[in-house]
DNA sequence: ACGGTCGGGACCCCCCGTTCGT
DNA sequence: ACGAACGGGGGGTCCCGACCGT
């Protein structure tokens, strides 16, 4: 593939992300990725054979990928301490984005569950990558339930961030955040 | 309002409640309600003049206010069973209805936080009053941070519910009913 | 019928010819004409058992009998100087009604005579009435030939009325006025 | 634009002021037009992204156009020999359709002068267009008054297709004809 | 390989005019 | 007289595929 043909497909990419963490799965209109990345409907087949589902299949994992790489490769401090500084950062971003960018997985998780088998599995595997760095800190960490923990705090995230955007308020992720610490040290 | 019309109007209401709890706001479609409700279009529109709307802001509403009353009334346990108990619950409802029912707000609160300002509202709402029934709780029981138990509690809930349904499994269920007894104790 | 019946028809029709008279026929829904009349919609069909066609019949019916009250009512005045007063009335109303009330014949007349033989009946009749009014004053002014300048006054001020509304501007209505002394003297 | 796609928009805008003409803005249904055209609804809306109203008004303007040719290309006769001929063109016209085609302007800009100011534009537009042709003849044949003349001349042919069309005889067209000789020379 | 135009329907939510039962 | 039931149709948008031109 050319150099010029990547960057089409980033595009699509970047723009689904974009519009899915904010409008979801059914929410989110091909037409509107279209128009936002400025590209001819005919060339997203192209790149993206599978449509709509391969794309924002395609969208998801890239974004998980880039959380997953924030919560692998932090260092110098523990987990704690890392969590109550990505609520901090999530709470930021999604009060900058006036409440449109909280997760950019969950929405799509809830919506496909139930009724589209690829998407499931690509929302799932994002979860399952962000648990195993978890876990993997924490066991070096020595803690002694490391897969509860990691879930725990996982579903903790989650659930703080779903509060504060359907609450337009960071309240949730502060409050979170305090029980955090608690919970892994 | 005649008993004959409360009926029908009931009836759209719990097909909602039931459709857009597996599928979301725009994952739902009017023509799946009516025909799911037996009843014919132009009622919808009588009984909900303010179309989609209007009738998912009542389901999600008529669904939060179910939930509260489980939270309020359950007697001779303290929060901390109750979790557990309602955890429980939940993980069966997910798995018995093939990891289509979990939490009938979350996604809806998602799809439209951004979007439509009513629905956003009355999301918001639920889970307002599910916290005050929470908070109610643990300050009877004289909890030392019975507001941000009380959140944490709920962000655990409802982030287990969304792993469980997403990896389509009970596990982060359980394994976050561990870490609750562990928080409100 | 009772008095209170009669007023509900009667304000059933008045808000239709209102409603008509801006909108036309199809762009006129029941509805707008029940709630304008703040009748429930029940009535409707008790008063107007024909439906939708027989009430705005019966509309541009009343609408064209007033009309033709002032054509054949207005005395001391020959024909020149009635239609001439006319057309500067019409122009009034037309601009003060900010360009909806024009003839309140000639839009049901045009979309319905292709395809509803109750109102193209209706709307012909009406016209009838007025030709009839002109032809008796131009005869009795001894006109040599009256039909011919009745049906020609009658397509000069609907065509001066379609100019004008369409243009949103009462000069076709003064030309025409203009025109119409030479003509009928 | 393709030679294939020149030929589906001109499918929809022939059959859209075939039907318009005969039913109007609000009677037209573009179902109608799209079942006409024997082509799918989703390319309707890639030619005309905007929808009825563009369809609706490019239809007007392509009408108006193949009239204001007829005004201005017509040689060899004087302005009152041209109109005559349009009038009786005009009635045989309408009566082969069986009264259902008259100006394909008068019944949209009657409809739409109140509530669409883009439809309202294109009809007056057309009438500009018609008259400023009407205008330009008169004055090359010295006519003193040759405006207030082009507007009477126009509103005479509206007024008298309305009364044609609505009592569904060619007897205004005729009567109406007479009298412009006296009017023009 | 890639960009672009267009055809193709299914489906969206909403509102229509009408009729029924009380 | 009136609230409610009743379907069909309104305009509009969806995602997808095919067929061009490079």
């Amino acid at each position: 593939m050319g150099v010029k043909g990547q960057e089409t497909r980033d595009r699509f990419i970047d723009n689904a992300i974009e519009l899915v963490e904010a409008g979801g799965y059914f929410g989110t209109g091909l037409n509107q990725v279209i128009a936002a990345s400025g590209v001819p409907r005919g060339s997203l087949y192209f790149h993206f054979p599978g449509g709509k589902d391969q794309l924002i299949s395609e969208a998801v994992t890239r974004a998980g990928q880039d959380v997953a790489l924030l919560i692998n490769e932090v260092e110098g401090a523990n987990t704690a301490e890392l969590v109550v500084g990505l609520l901090q950062a999530l709470g930021a971003r999604l009060e900058d984005s006036r409440w449109r960018k909280g997760c950019p997985v969950a929405t799509v998780a809830l919506e496909t569950s139930a009724s589209n088998d690829e998407l499931q599995r690509a929302c799932s595997s994002v979860y399952a990558a962000w648990e195993a760095g978890l876990v993997a800190r924490l066991e070096a960490e020595g803690h002694p339930d490391a897969a509860g923990a990691a879930t725990t705090t996982l579903a903790l995230i989650e659930g703080a961030l779903l509060l504060a955007r359907t609450n337009r308020s960071q309240e949730p992720l502060h409050r979170v955040a305090r029980s955090i610490t608690a919970l892994l040290t």
